[in-house]
DNA sequence: TCCAAAACCTGACAATTGTCATAGTATCCC
DNA sequence: GGGATACTATGACAATTGTCAGGTTTTGGA
């Protein structure tokens, strides 16, 4: 296993590029790396965090628990993401939870780290920044999307964002595989509902499934859907 | 009118107060003042922007064209806040149009002097983070709103939202006063469903209005609507 | 391997919400 | 001041979506 960051390739996905030798240094000796099985947490909404997680490998959902006691998944944090940044930058108590989708390995960042390069290096500030900038203007996205489409079209539409964001296998399956109710809590629908709308899909000749598993059959149509066709 | 930044007070509202005399002093010597009346917009979707907004007073939504033509309001922002940071830190184009909902007296920066100062004072870098960190909480919060509560969850939530954000005029109505048509486009709504919710409303007494003014009759029960009483 | 638990699926129904149509009311501009 | 225009309001209806209730299949652990 790589442990050395100034050697990890994963970094050039992240603002952590940013940082100075010296400064990738210290992070490198204090971090430590943690293996997180399928359904485990890596933070809860509430938790105050003293550093940030580095992806390695493996997926993570962000979600938020309503007052009905449905998540919403509002991210889905992959291979060189960090994670928990804004609740170290803020300072507050986080806002979001993260489990873990399938088996993970992450890397622990503490969070002194983190503060002193932000205090110190502008690059790396601007970098977060941009990241968070961007992160917001797909938050502006999301917002206009459930708020404005149908339940249908926030359906073809997450299919067309897992295949484009995690790829397919080798059996032309998306591959990243949610569970059902992970999937009505990414589009924000009730789980017997997504359910429904995967039967009229596959019905319809624009996806195919095996088991969990669900694979995209006709691209065009799906994007007509989200068009509202 | 004040004229330079140094001594104007809306600075203390917002990242600007991280800037140094002589970054401040450069920002004031190449900003410009405009007025800008009611319904006129400060900057459209897709818009390449050249500097950011200073809210002095008055003001504006920030929203978001959804393929079906309707507009979802992201934000409501007034005196101090910035507007198009995002766009600026990302160099690319706007994703929000800015119109003004009443009369609006606002400073336009000229992007190089904010980026020079990104690029050189970590400490405005920083603040404009904490800034961002908040807006993207904030997003999620909304995200979650919208897709776990009934429109007349939101509704209620939205003229809470209103009192504690905008406070009232001596009268008791919301000092804010919005069309029915700004208001469904907040709560992310058709036009009809919101009057006839303020229509149902103003029957259980929990608001009263009179013309387009809205005024909040009783909080407790408006609360416990929020909270799916 | 087998059993229990979890996940998936479907039907029936009700509640919510959007759409269309229409009419009253306020507002703005000449 | 008056007329055009935009905004507010309400009814009727249909479409969408959630909920409950029941089955079936899959999965994971003993």
């Amino acid at each position: 296993m790589e442990s050395r960051c100034e050697n990890c390739i994963i970094r050039q996905f992240n603002s952590l590029r940013a940082m100075s030798k010296e400064e990738l240094k210290q992070v490198s000796d204090t971090k430590t790396t943690k293996i997180i099985k399928k359904g485990e947490s890596l933070f809860a909404e509430g938790d105050k965090l003293n550093g940030v997680y580095c992806v390695r490998n493996g997926v993570s959902k962000l979600s938020k628990l309503s007052a009905n006691g449905k998540d919403q998944i509002v991210k889905l944090a992959s291979k060189g993401e960090v994670l928990g940044q804004r609740s170290v930058i803020s300072q507050e108590i986080t806002n979001l939870s993260a489990v873990a989708v399938n088996d993970m390995e992450v890397c622990f960042i503490p969070k002194d780290a983190i503060t002193n390069t932000l205090q110190k290096n502008p690059n790396f500030t601007l970098e977060v920044l941009r990241h968070m900038a961007h992160d917001l203007k797909e938050a502006d996205d999301v917002i206009v999307n459930i708020s404005q489409k149908t339940v249908k079209q926030r359906m073809a539409e997450a299919f067309l964002y897992l295949q484009n964001n995690f790829g397919e296998d080798t059996d032309g399956f998306l591959a990243l595989t949610l569970s059902r109710e992970d999937i009505s809590n990414v589009v924000g629908t009730a789980t017997e509902s997504a359910i429904r709308i995967i039967s009229e899909f596959k019905k319809k000749g624009l996806i195919h499934t095996s088991g969990k598993k669900i694979g995209i059959k006709d691209e065009r149509k799906l994007l007509e859907v989200v068009e509202g066709f």
